[in-house]
RNA sequence: GGGCCGCUAGCUCAUCUGGCUAGAGCAGGGGACUUUUAAUCCCAAGGUGCCGGGUUCGAGCCCCGGGCGGCCUACCA
């Protein structure tokens, strides 16, 4: 409401004495002399692991400085009770009226307000590790009210827009958003350590290509010409091949203009890695220890349990061929060598949307996806996929028609898509004109033809093995996560409508007249 | 994109088939309390029931339109 919030007076609420203006949950300026700098001493964690087996009533002689948010507040009269979150954890502060300098200030500090506390490392009577401040300081006093301390925020639309105030009011928001920073970096570490380097190629691509997927295209100015945002950064990745770098990986933020659901946001986070000399068996091994070393670093063993389900991630994991498991699965003994009519048939009578342009591959592929992919909990290997939906991929050296290509199916889902990479120019040509065939032919999806990238090739590509894989749904399988806006820090979202009570907030709400 | 469901105080939730002035807890305000653990106790305050129409003597509840979200489904990773 008022625009001149920053004038120290706060004439609105005098009346009723009320800090909070009841309607809007905001809370009215209060004047503190906020420093510059606090110097932290220690973190909570740190105390507890170093004083937690103190006797309940000792007193250290040991004065440390913390900073965080004020959590909980129990104010006993001539003792105040507060509770400190940092980054790493909780400690009580024990704030006796006697030795608490500013004692009625410390006791009218609001919940949600940051504060730093210097003071002796105690254990109360009680046996809670206490310190005991013989100096405190406000960091930032809040102007919103404190969620509800024992509930949090348990609404999701909340939850996503404010994130800042999810992740620090739940325990659990906290803990997988860390988990996923944590998992990015150990992921660095460990590639790293085997001579993988980390490249940034271009978000901005002319051509979409190198994924089947729908792009989003924006618009160059100075150019005047239209560009895609990445839908996945192979093609980039293999010229770095071709140029000599023989291990490369990408941390790749990709866009795909597609819907959004538990599963998906439209951009999202791809580790891909080309690997010259290895085929795609090299890849396999791989991916199951990288995955297996991860879910012992993040969660303390292989054998994890998602959405009620248990899981062994502990390498080597099963492989089997698409073909095989759609056998498996079905009963049906499937090549794409059969009829293309009566492959055709076959997939009609499995609930498959047959369209004119379907060749044997295609169709092969369709059955799996329809049969027997949702049934495989994993993990598993899904390997050699037919030649006609793997553009990219290398044919199998002893299965014509199919590729050396797998995906990683786990928890019942895609994890990864990798192969032994297409290297010969002449064979990639072909497939990109399959694929604009295709795409004339309808398939919004079908990959674009990148001339230069065959020219690439044409200087000379080792033999390589290529693997990509979801970020997202791996730090989903490692946190437990079902939703993959739990696992992205900021999800994509509709914009929020501005309301007649977020405008109370005063503060610049200028996201509003977009229609 | 399609289907189903939801939206009540700053937060977490009630309000039974349409019916008295829409209730609690937490947070915030006032007061009590020298070892609390979501502290407790007393007092007062806090609402455009998502928005806009409609039906009705009467709508938070029923109907229509819109907004945002959730789940399922489709495409994808």
């Amino acid at each position: 409401m008022t625009e001149t919030s920053s004038n120290e007076s706060a004439a609105p609420d005098e009346a009723s004495g009320s800090e909070q203006s009841s309607s809007s949950g905001m809370i009215a300026p209060r004047d503190f002399d906020i420093p510059y700098r606090f110097d932290v001493t220690a973190t909570t964690a740190a105390l507890h692991a170093e004083y937690d087996e103190l006797e309940d009533g000792a007193e250290t002689g040991k004065t440390v400085s913390v900073a965080g948010r004020l959590m909980l507040k129990r104010d006993q009269g001539k003792i105040v009770f507060g509770v400190v979150q940092d980054g790493g954890g909780r400690i009580q502060i024990f704030a006796p009226a006697k030795t608490t300098p500013d004692f009625e200030g410390f006791a009218s500090l609001m919940l949600g307000d940051w504060i730093g506390v210097t003071g002796e490392v105690i254990k109360t009577r009680r046996g809670e590790l206490s310190i005991r401040p013989s100096a405190w300081t406000v960091l930032a006093a809040t102007r919103r009210a404190f969620p509800d301390k024992w509930h949090g925020i348990s609404d999701p639309d909340t939850r996503y827009r404010q994130r800042y105030v999810d992740m620090w009011v739940s325990e659990e928001s906290n803990k997988t958003l860390r988990d996923r920073s944590r998992i990015m970096s150990l992921t660095r570490r460990w590639l790293e350590d085997r001579d993988f380097m980390e490249v940034e190629t271009p978000t901005f691509h002319s051509i979409a290509s190198g994924a089947m997927a729908r792009p989003f295209t924006t618009h160059h100015n100075a150019l005047d010409m239209d560009l895609f945002l990445r839908i996945a950064p192979e093609l980039y990745l293999k010229r770095l091949t071709v140029g000599g770098f023989e291990r490369v990986f990408e941390v790749a933020r990709v866009f795909r203009n597609e819907g959004i659901s538990t599963r998906h946001n439209p951009e999202f986070t791809m580790l891909e890695l080309y690997w010259a000399y290895a085929d795609y068996t090299d890849i396999m091994e791989l991916v199951e220890n990288l995955v297996s070393h991860l879910a012992v670093e993040i969660t303390g063993g292989t054998t994890i349990d998602y959405d009620g389900r248990e899981l062994d991630l502990a390498a080597p994991w099963k492989r089997a061929s698409m073909i095989e498991l759609i056998a498996e699965h079905t009963g049906l003994e499937l090549s794409v060598d059969m009829d293309r009519d009566a492959l055709a048939a076959i997939a009609a009578e499995q609930g498959v949307e047959v369209k004119d342009h379907y060749g044997t591959g295609k169709l092969i592929l369709e059955i799996y996806e329809k049969t027997t992919e949702s049934a495989i909990w994993g993990p598993v290997f899904v390997t050699d996929y037919p030649k006609e939906v793997s553009p990219l991929s290398r044919e199998h050296r002893s299965e014509p028609g199919l590729t050396e290509r797998f995906e990683a199916i786990v928890a019942g889902r895609e994890l990864c898509n990798a192969f032994s990479e297409l290297t010969d120019p002449d064979e990639q040509l072909a497939r990109f004109e399959g694929q604009e065939a295709d795409r004339e032919a309808g398939d919004a999806e079908a990959m674009g033809m990148d001339m230069d990238y065959i020219r690439a090739l044409e200087y000379g590509l080792p033999p390589t093995g290529g693997l990509g894989i979801g970020m997202d749904r791996l730090v989903m399988l490692l946190t437990g996560s079902t939703t993959i806006r739990d696992v992205v820090l900021f999800p994509t979202l509709r914009p929020e409508q501005v309301t007649g009570a977020d405008h109370a907030s005063d503060a610049g709400d200028d996201t509003s007249g977009d229609d």
